[in-house]
DNA sequence: AATGAATGAGAGTTCATTCAT
DNA sequence: TATGAATGAACTCTCATTCAT
């Protein structure tokens, strides 16, 4: 097994090679999403950053939506692992929910612009081609996501810590859009507050809104267990 | 000649033409504006939609953002009545502002482009003039919509139909924002569904949004006088 | 005589609110040319500060070239009598050619604008049509001032302030064009200043080169009669 | 292959083309400025005379602005050497100055665009980068200039060509506008033609300029030794 | 005679994408 | 595989000029 590999290693190396590039990349265009969102960010930037040629970004990504489809799978894939270790970190459903809603809040203040990105990507006619790879992982990521607040809420219905008369599903789309439009408005933060004629604190719209969503979906032995 | 206002009819007709003008222009950005989202909107697209010529954009508005922001006041202007009816049809604080959230989802069933086109309008990275006069108008309505929810949040605290431990500021903010969340993941409709590997029944989930919203802030004799 | 006027009066007055128009507009221009040179001048901007509508303009000048022909010819003709005074206040020929470039200089620090446009029009492939009315009037006036110039030379040339060995209209154009070379190093003032890297006394540099100009003309008895 | 440079050949080579592109710009650029001045020649224009395309002329400049300042570096970068080739032909200051002065004619003769784009770049209204590289390079240029200029009058002052009692900087920079503006008349010609309604030797002007400006700055002993 | 809305060509500039090397 | 020069269409915005009223 040992001296079978070395004549494939060449290719392996190339392989992993690629990977590192593919990785600078997708580094080097989130750092601009980070810093101006996506409209500003330029392939020309981009590969400036990468110290590639701007023709090489073209080799590892078909378009610019292609490569932000890799950032938001990348951003998703960190994000998994988070959001499970929250949920475990607790055994009584809504407190699972309350873990996982502040891990999105927690992964939120640390990662803004991954919000920030995945709303700007969201919200215009992106032509997203849907049978691309990466929208392929995009999704399954999404799916695990779905599947742990499922779960979550599952064990909160029937622990008695969460409304048994709420549709799971419904729930937790309701969760997590919701808290996204909360986010949006943080985000946006001087934009917003020049838009709103009041004086806004809205570091504390986030834990909040969670309290509030919480305090929306508690079972009646939600106090009693937690 | 004595009585009758024919002589002056000259100078409103053309006034009148002028609205009527100003109108289409607004109509036909509106209309790119929900189809595809603030940077997509070219003004070039718009003067061809508008069956005029680009340079005559630019005899009703100043710039680009300039006439976004037209179609942000005219969408709040129109807006706002709706919401204050809403208001005064109930005298109970909660019922109140169950009744402007269902405001909200209805008029954002029938203008669905206008919260499309405010996200992507509020996401970072225009550069609005914020001294410009109509965005001093679309401020003043914003403060409005917020005044129309903190008159109805203290009527209901005193009422004790919403729970006076809770910030009314705050409180509207959140109502508002989360609201929001989840109108873009509904308006997202089959961008959204693209990304989340389930059936969702996205119709559903802005009224069970505001089941849970209301809920939340539920005071004490919030049933016993609704 | 008197009483058979009156019909034509009518006539008469039209003509007199035309050329007030006319007036009016070329002020406006002149004011504009002033300001910020030939290319800045926009038909809008002077139509608005004229109280004109932008269509009216086209009824008194065929084109902006045109207006600004007509700039130029009353420059001239508001011109030419102070350059006759200047000629007129001395006998000698070089000394009426020195008042005369002195009041070339008055003129430019007081009306510095007129050689700014001259200069900007002249400068560039101007597509002046030479056969308007304005040019010819233009072209007339350039004649009396060249006339004045040629004069005094021939009157020094005779008393013998002035060389004799020069060719009196090579004079003129010379002493024309380079006091013009100087002029607009003048009033390029900050711009060209900031082209030489030495600290220069630009207000000193226009009676220098007069200065200079009348000694290489000087003939053999101009000291003695002067 | 051991000691031949032939492997950095390639590199060289691209960076030959670069070189010679850069060149067709300005050269294409400079053409335009020759025939129409500053501010009509179009980015538009000199991509189609340079056979690019309007985007690769950003490749090579920032901006319009960079091109011209460009354009007028190179005038001054080959006028140098010929200026200090001529003064150093001779050692009497004056004959320095006369030489410098009948290269400023030749100069004209053969480059005579780049003095038409002095004149309209001079002109007041451009909005140059006074901090730009190519702006720094002009400078440094014409204080050269300057100093090759002062450098011959020092002399003339100390040998007895040149009157002492006249300012060496102000007297360069009088010889060397007023130049300019006779220059500027003649390089007019049939624009200028149009202007004055005599029949005029223009070619003759500039020879008879430059010998009044002898004339005028002559020194006691300026004959006896020239 | 006068208006001013409308035009349309053209300005400078940007940028995702391609392709010869 | 990688380059980076080149493209070309798109962008926002300007302005001299025209023309229906």
């Amino acid at each position: 097994m040992s001296s079978t590999t070395p004549p494939c290693k060449p290719l392996s190396r190339r392989e992993r090679e690629r990977q590192a590039r593919r990785e600078a990349i997708v580094a080097a265009a989130e750092e601009f999403v980070v810093e101006t969102g996506y409209w500003e960010m330029s392939m020309d930037a981009v590969a400036r950053r990468a110290e590639l040629s701007k023709g090489a970004l073209y080799l590892y990504f078909q378009n610019k939506d292609a490569l932000c489809a890799e950032i938001a799978v990348r951003s998703m894939r960190d994000f998994i692992p988070a959001l499970r270790a929250a949920s475990d970190r607790e055994t009584v459903g809504i407190a699972k929910i309350a873990q996982m809603l502040n891990t999105y809040a927690e992964w939120f203040d640390q990662h803004p612009h991954m919000f920030r990105f995945a709303i700007s990507w969201n919200v215009p006619g992106q032509n997203l081609d849907p049978n691309s790879e990466s929208f392929d992982e995009y999704r399954k990521s999404v799916g695990e996501i779905t599947k742990l607040g499922l779960d979550a809420t599952r064990i909160g219905q029937e622990d008695g810590s969460i409304r048994a008369d709420l549709d799971p599903f419904l729930l937790n789309m309701q969760l997590w859009t919701s808290l996204l439009g909360v986010f949006m408005a943080h985000l946006g933060g001087d934009d917003f507050r020049k838009r709103v004629p009041f004086p806004i604190d809205m570091d504390a719209i986030v834990p909040f809104h969670i309290q509030q969503s919480l305090r929306a979906i508690a079972g009646p032995r939600a106090e009693s267990i937690a």
